[in-house]
Order: structure tokens, then C-alpha cells, then sequence
RNA sequence: GCGUCGAUGGUAGAGUGGUCAAAUACGACACGCUGUAAACGUGUUGCCUUCGGGCUUCGGGGGUUCGAAUCCCUCUCGACGCA
């Protein structure tokens, strides 16, 4: 360990299992410590999509600043570059006030984007153009970035035609899919991980479930759904956004959140850094 | 009670004499990921294996055949129709 090690900003992350008690722990340590939270959840940047995404309330956070919630329209499409920027410079801000960040979600995607400082190349989607390549299947996808850029078309999935797409559009706008630039981060980076075991796990999320559908306050999932389509977002955007909003059923989205949980856990497994947590744990007075 | 149809792998559902350890889908398990990431993709999914193959499967039992998930008989269960 260098000297120089210590003298980085610490950035306290908190990942893991959906319906662990990401969000408590992370207000418990910010009151704690004197930090503020920067959410790292996909669809918690959109606004109104707050049951099916398990949105923490304003009451549970006890008067801590939290970031990237409720910063987009549902209609629009945010991006995992776009959380980066935001996210970067939501740290700095946090560090400036003298206070530590922490940044708190499951998507495993977003936060890594932020430790491991990987640099996208940038471009900023090309949804005509993507629209039009969605049309032609993925042989006819690699045989054409075979030719603009034989070198990305040697190590991609050669079935995949999201990534196929993505890599068309980059190569067509830079001439070719630069090789992936990773910039040392400039801070500690302290991983937290939550997990529970998957009895547990699937008893918390039915529970879950079960108050999203029929919330003791009113107003659950299905009308949260109506109030989304009546501002006007599309069934086509709905499915988009998950299966919690598209024709949900109980069952559904029980099952559907405990694959979520799984591939989660696939996600998080590879990064060594992570410091688990058994969330069953964790009581209510846990020594921090 | 008579008649008709049906019973297939974790589930749904193809197959109707050999090319069937049995399509496909879902689920399960594992894995991957260069601006969609709760997305997207890949592999495995009867048992054993020295990875060549071997063994036991299509409601139960019996039979026909060189060969049966497929044909025949019978039993059990289910759906419908007639009583």
C-alpha cells in the first residue's frame, strides 16, 4: 500500500441484493459519519416511478441529501454515461462541503463505472441510427463492423446485437471503437456489500411485493402505472422500464426480482474490493 | 355403466414405428458485458463417463416387431359426451 493511498477522498459504497436495506444502512452510516448519498439505481433517476422501484420515501431519509433520484422524465432515456458525469461531479461537490459521499445502488453497471474509472468513448447514442441497425440480425451487424473496425469485431459477442449496435454507432462516429482507456480513480473507494441468503431473501421480497400491490397508505403499483400512462408514457417505454410495469402480477414480479437478485450477485461476485455484509445481520443498533 | 379423447423431462407443449435422451418455450444453474444494464447475450439442464461412448426414460403392467414415446391388450387416473 503507497503512502499516496491514504491521501485520496474516501467514497463509501454501498452495493448489493435489491431489498437488502441498501438505502437504511446508507442513512445510517451518512447520519453516522456526516455523509450524503448519491443513489446508483437505473430507474430510481426517473421520476414517478417510485414503488416499483423500491424508492426510498423523503421521510426515511432523515434529513440526509441524496442525489440521482427523480432527475429524469420517464419518457426520456438516461444513460449509464450520463449517471457517470453526474455522479462524478455530485462527489466532488460532497467532498467540497467537507462531508463523505456514498454512493448507494444495485446496479452494478453504474457503480462500476465510477470505481474501476473506466473512460466510454464518447458518443452519445444514435437512436435513428440505432432503430435502423435494429432491423438487420446479428450476422449481418458483425459483417459490417468487421468491416469499419476489424479490430472490435475480433473480441465482441458476436451475437449480441445491442453490443453489435452500440460498436457501429461508435466506430461510425469515431472511425473505430477506441480501446478501453481505464484512468486510476482519484478516490478510495470503500465497497460495502449487502446479501442475503435466498430463503430470506425471497420472504423479504414478498413482503415487498405484497405492500407494492397493496400499500397500507393507498395507492400501489397499479395506480402508480395508470398515473405513468396517463402523463403519457407508452406501454412500449412501460416494458422498458421493468417488469414491475408492464401488466404486473404479484407472482411476477416476486420471481422476477429474485432472478434480478441473482444476476446481481453474478455481477458483484467478480469485484474482489467488496466487503460483504450479511443483512440479516444487521439490527437495528448495528455497531458501526 | 357405455363411448370418445387424453396421460411425454421441473412446468407448458411438440413428436405418432428407426434419423429420439426426445423440438420449442419457460423455469433452474453457470457465465459474459466499451454510453439500453431490472437491459442485452452465451452455455449447461435424465444418470454415469477414461468424453469414444455406456446405461435407464415418454402414467403402470403385458404383448407385436430386427426396432416402440409412437401399434395392440389390459389396468390406473383425467376431460368430455351418452345413460
Amino acid at each position: 500500500m503507497s503512502k499516496r493511498h491514504f491521501d485520496k477522498p474516501k467514497v463509501i459504497v454501498i452495493m448489493g441484493q435489491t431489498a437488502t436495506g441498501k438505502s437504511a444502512l446508507a442513512v445510517k452510516i451518512a447520519k453516522k459519519i456526516g455523509g450524503e448519498i448519491i443513489s446508483a439505481d437505473s430507474r430510481q433517476v426517473y421520476k414517478g416511478l417510485d414503488i416499483g422501484t423500491g424508492k426510498i420515501f423523503t421521510k426515511e431519509m432523515k434529513g440526509i441529501s441524496h442525489y440521482l433520484i427523480d432527475i429524469e422524465s420517464p419518457k426520456n432515456k438516461f444513460t449509464a454515461a450520463q449517471f457517470k458525469e453526474l455522479a462524478e461531479e455530485k462527489i466532488k461537490e460532497i467532498i467540497a462541503r467537507g462531508k463523505t459521499p456514498i454512493i448507494c445502488g444495485g446496479t452494478g453497471f453504474y457503480i462500476d463505472a465510477i470505481t474501476k474509472g473506466v473512460v466510454f468513448p464518447e458518443v452519445p447514442p444514435n437512436y435513428p441510427l440505432r432503430k435502423k441497425l435494429a432491423l438487420a440480425n446479428d450476422r449481418a451487424l458483425m459483417l459490417k463492423l468487421k468491416k469499419i473496425d476489424p479490430e472490435r469485431a475480433k473480441n465482441i459477442d458476436p451475437k449480441n446485437k445491442v453490443r453489435l449496435i452500440r460498436a457501429i454507432e461508435i466506430a461510425k462516429a469515431l472511425g473505430k471503437v477506441p480501446h478501453l482507456a481505464v484512468k486510476p480513480p482519484s478516490y478510495k473507494f470503500i465497497k460495502i456489500g449487502l446479501y442475503l441468503p435466498a430463503e430470506k431473501l425471497k420472504k423479504k421480497v414478498a413482503k415487498r411485493v405484497k405492500k407494492m400491490f397493496n400499500p397500507p397508505a393507498g395507492g400501489g403499483l397499479l395506480d402508480e402505472i395508470k398515473k405513468l400512462k396517463k402523463s403519457g408514457v407508452s406501454d412500449k417505454r412501460l416494458k422498458e422500464l421493468g417488469f414491475e410495469y408492464y401488466k404486473p402480477t404479484q407472482e411476477k414480479v416476486i420471481n422476477g426480482t429474485m432472478q434480478y437478485a441473482k444476476r446481481q450477485m453474478t455481477w458483484f461476485k467478480r469485484d474482489k474490493e467488496i466487503k460483504w455484509l450479511n443483512a440479516s445481520k444487521i439490527t437495528k443498533d448495528y455497531p458501526l
